[in-house]
DNA sequence: GATGAATGAGAGTTCATTCAT
DNA sequence: CATGAATGAACTCTCATTCAT
């Protein structure tokens, strides 16, 4: 029950499970996973610690069920690639989604980026491992030579860059994400080309 | 001190801070740095936790210490390179440099590879942002098209990425890093070469 | 409400309170009154903690009702020997019924014997403790030899010991009841010979 | 440091962990193990509970540190039990020794009688249980009747009664601790009889 | 050059209990 | 007859840090 302005309580109508994730997801993908703490997040809303524990079972299960729902897309995006025929097209296509991807959730991968390390102590490391390597047989060809699948892991990782760590250069932002995809994409077509020379 | 075979204490001349300075990196780049406790630090060194206090003034001040002492080479790159004319040669060879240095201090680097998060807001967060900002601006024109800047970026970055992320790839970690320089070298010559065609 | 084949829920009549028990009981005697949690209770029942409320007003009144239903043949017991002649016959008797009673109660008797402190602090503790002195006072004569009362109380606690502690010793459960028996026996006779010597 | 009459602070000339011993020993003894809080103890001293970790790694610890500090002349008996030869004057010695001993360590085996089922799930359970198998070793002829073996170990559990049980009975404690040490002197000379006429 | 002893702040977690629905 | 949602108090434990010796 909230405070309103006659200082009486008001319904929360059981929407607090995802106002918990919500707020979490904000304050780990701005301090941390480990510098955030339970109390901090009660109190952004307004709810006792002993709430959150309602909830979720711990304070991993938050995280857990962050990367649970939102990295749907990317599962539907492994789903799509496979069913795709191994063309240059589909290759492009990819990092434009995938581009997109990360653009939509962008405060959860912009905590998976900044928190590897914790990242892969927690239950979603696996899973997230799993994932990347998932979209990697999928760019690459694993009998291709090993700078071509480089080149393709580079270009997923250029867009994870563009996105985190170029916040800084200057351009707006639009255009900015727009360089990206297109070195991402020359990447890719790159270790295609030579795949065909060979 | 330590114990020698007749159990007695042994003399640790005045090596303590080099000792603790070791066991920190292996630890931080190992757990990550809030994971580390003195504790646990103190313990391996077989020492106590005030013992820290003595060389350290914070937690902090060790972790900066490192990277104060180890990336020393960063700086006498970026000196090097701002010493040389703006040459595609030039910035092949910073590229080729800048992956030995890696290689160097690899623990250091895995460790902020790991933390970017928390390197942020530890006082080192903004000298090493200073460092890859030297860098960039070495490898890049600012007056380039944002693409290639880009692509100067992404080069550095395929350097990280392949020194902490792409160690589950098949293949051995030799073949890799000339397939990760290549791929990282050929960036820059494209981002030089456009520049060539304006 | 349970599951049923089809999936639905099913009416469980009324016997709620009486699953409650049953269940409180096991885990009680299992783990401990203050290691057993109200949300293991529920969980058992795959009910949630509020019912449990709906049924007991607290905790404690759980034990309290397992220990009002399930001691009643003490009770009995006790009116049973104020009833009958001082003989050393009727003590006899006595033993065997108590013996009985404990083996048909055992978990709760178990219980009680594992947690004594926990008990006395509890509101049974003291309706227990007397239930035991009534016990007592019909074992011994107030009157008798310090020495002779303290067999009568060491009859009944071999009683006790026989059940929970000699868990452990070899021999089959039922020789082992009956050499306890025997002792205990053993013990009120000579309590009462020397009565009669006096 | 603790507070003087005018407000100073005092040393505490380094018996910390043996009064933490001495406080937690009479919380737990009187209130149970897991009803007594560090916090508690803590308070009880005038120190924080991070002090109390500076001495034991945990809570568990404290309690198994008496456990080892004060069954010591148990061990001792054990000892001394088994270098004896197995007659009847070995056995009651023994008795005599047994109930000095616990008359000795009155609030630590006041505590393990009223918690024996917490006493089991901690660490000192098995070994607290190992050592009155080693007793009942000594006191009873593996080949002996089963009635007499179950006569011995009622001897030893009379004693432990006769000490936390029957403190609300009548008389002065001295003289019935000499009635509780009378009868178990019968039973153990009981036993050793019935086996002399087999 | 280092230790022993302690602190204060805070962490994550669990508990019995409440109450509107 | 029972649930969903929440609370407040407590818990054990860990941390970086301090300071007299």
């Amino acid at each position: 029950m909230g405070v309103t302005m006659d200082g009486t309580k008001q319904q929360r109508r059981g929407n607090t499970r995802q106002r918990i994730q919500d707020v979490a997801l904000e304050l780990f993908a701005d301090q941390g996973y480990e510098k955030t703490s339970l109390r901090e997040i009660a109190e952004h809303l307004d709810v006792t610690k002993a709430a959150l524990y309602y909830h979720f079972k711990t304070k991993e299960e938050i995280i857990v069920s962050l990367f649970e729902d939102l990295t749907k897309p990317i599962e539907d995006l492994i789903v799509w690639g496979r069913s795709q025929p191994h063309t240059l097209q589909t290759k492009q296509e990819m990092i434009r989604r995938y581009s997109r991807v990360l653009a939509d959730a962008e405060p959860l991968f912009r905590f998976m980026h900044d928190n590897q390390g914790t990242v892969r102590d927690l239950r979603i490391g696996d899973i997230f491992k799993d994932r990347m390597r998932d979209l990697r047989d999928i760019f690459t060809d694993p009998e291709a030579p090993l700078v071509d699948q480089v080149r393709c892991v580079s270009a997923m990782f250029t867009l994870h860059t563009g996105m985190f760590v170029m916040k800084d250069m200057d351009g707006d932002p639009e255009e900015r994400r727009e360089a990206v995809l297109e070195v991402a994409l020359d990447l890719v077509t790159q270790a295609h080309e030579h795949a065909g020379e060979r």
